[in-house]
DNA sequence: CTGGCAATGTGCGCTGGCGAACAGAGGTCG
DNA sequence: CGACCTCTGTTCGCCAGCGCACATTGCCAG
């Protein structure tokens, strides 16, 4: 078994200044998150906020007619809940595990309580919703422009930035789901995908292995989420 | 002419408590905004935060490819700009203006002090900030699984909304753009829309006749957006 | 080692939206 | 009042992605 996460393997809770961590840590506990698992449905109640050590949440809206869509993803670099400091409690969003792991999780008060401390843990907060918001935006307009191949490459390039070994475990069916097209499609794209041999999956898994492959086929949303993350929560003024 | 919009038009500063608003009220700047105008380009610094009384704003993305797509608006219930505080300063999207009116300025420095107040502004922008992201979540979803005709009649109501006299000034072309579509296709929506009798058009104007079948064409993405701002921007608890 | 089931591969026909090209029809401005 | 330009209507071929149906293939449990 790998050594169980520590707090700082969350970026997030990583750069706080010790002060604040230390006022923090006796309430951060440590939570499996299983494959599936939903942290909140729509217009529920969040009890916790949750930072992302190894595990991935995706944020998903699922229509009436039952097709959903990930409208942005939380890894190491985030924080499950912004609506609790963002005034709402709640959102019409779902949460959902996408890839199993661990994550910290805070008690949604004392989480409230941090924020309204208005210290750096606020600010680091606020920054990475608009990174959020960045990550939103260009789903939108992805989802709007972008064919399924370029959208496969984008996707499975960001859950590549938070899953260093490159072996995801993953159905060609939760991959559909998340990107709100049919499976076939998938089926499709990612075939294509392992003639040129950027990548291989069996059955559940997939494997990526020309990282650069997948580079050279993806649209721009890429980058431009990734730079705009980057700067946002790289140098806090 | 009409009589000369207050800033109480604007819904957040409306709520304004009266001795906030007062230490405000001379700094805001009221400014025409013309059809067209950009307010920030990408990644361009943001001088002012705008607050909307009788324009609307459209926040958007434009692609490499020139190609463009609306993310959210922003109309007399809102405020252009939540970069500045969130921390960023600036984001990847641009603010053009979409409907010709007024509205109320700030400047920078000074919208930022008033936010790090951490008074009742504060959390009214918070709760609006979510309110915008609610938005962009809906918008990229709608942009994923509903039908041209469904997004015009959405955009059509969110812009009722704004304008109550229900008489538009907007060609079809510049819809196309805001929606991310071909004009020929908006063109061929409104067709049908108008057959009903619905709205009607001429040149340049769009004017609604009927509510309630626009209502009846939607897709559930207009009242989940209604609903959820409702709720955010209603009771300050 | 052998069902059995979930995951994947494939092949239809269909349709919504795209791209391009052009014809009419208001407005506007000289 | 007429020229001109912008906005709108319409058509045609094309293709990505959908929905459906079914064949195949790993993988795991028994």
């Amino acid at each position: 078994m790998p050594p169980l996460p520590s707090p700082q393997q969350n970026h997030l809770l990583a750069v706080l200044p010790a002060a604040e961590m230390k006022l923090m840590a006796e309430h951060l506990q440590l939570v499996p998150m299983a494959l599936g698992e939903v942290l909140y449905e729509p217009g529920g109640q969040l009890q916790h906020a949750y930072f992302p050590t190894t595990s991935i949440v995706s944020l998903q809206y699922v229509m009436e007619s039952g097709a959903s869509a990930e409208i942005a993803g939380v890894g190491n670099e985030g924080v499950v809940g912004v609506s609790l400091f963002m005034g709402g409690n709640t959102t019409p969003s779902s949460a959902v595990v996408q890839t199993a792991g661990h994550a910290y999780r805070l008690e949604r008060s004392i989480f409230k309580l941090e924020f309204d401390r208005a210290g750096p843990l606020q600010h680091l907060l606020l920054r990475y919703t608009q990174a959020l918001i960045t990550q939103m935006f260009q789903t939108a307009a992805c989802n709007r422009h972008h064919s399924v191949e370029q959208q496969l490459c984008r996707w499975l390039l960001v859950t590549l930035d938070r899953v260093p070994s490159g072996q995801l475990v993953m159905t060609q069916e939760l991959v559909a789901s998340m990107l709100g097209v049919r499976r076939e499609g998938i089926t499709e794209a990612a075939g294509k995908l392992q003639q040129e041999g950027f990548i291989r999956y069996r059955r559940g898994h997939i494997a990526v292995l020309e990282r650069a492959g997948l580079e050279s086929r993806v649209c721009e949303c890429y980058a431009v989420v990734k730079k705009e993350v980057n700067r946002l929560l790289s140098d806090p003024p």
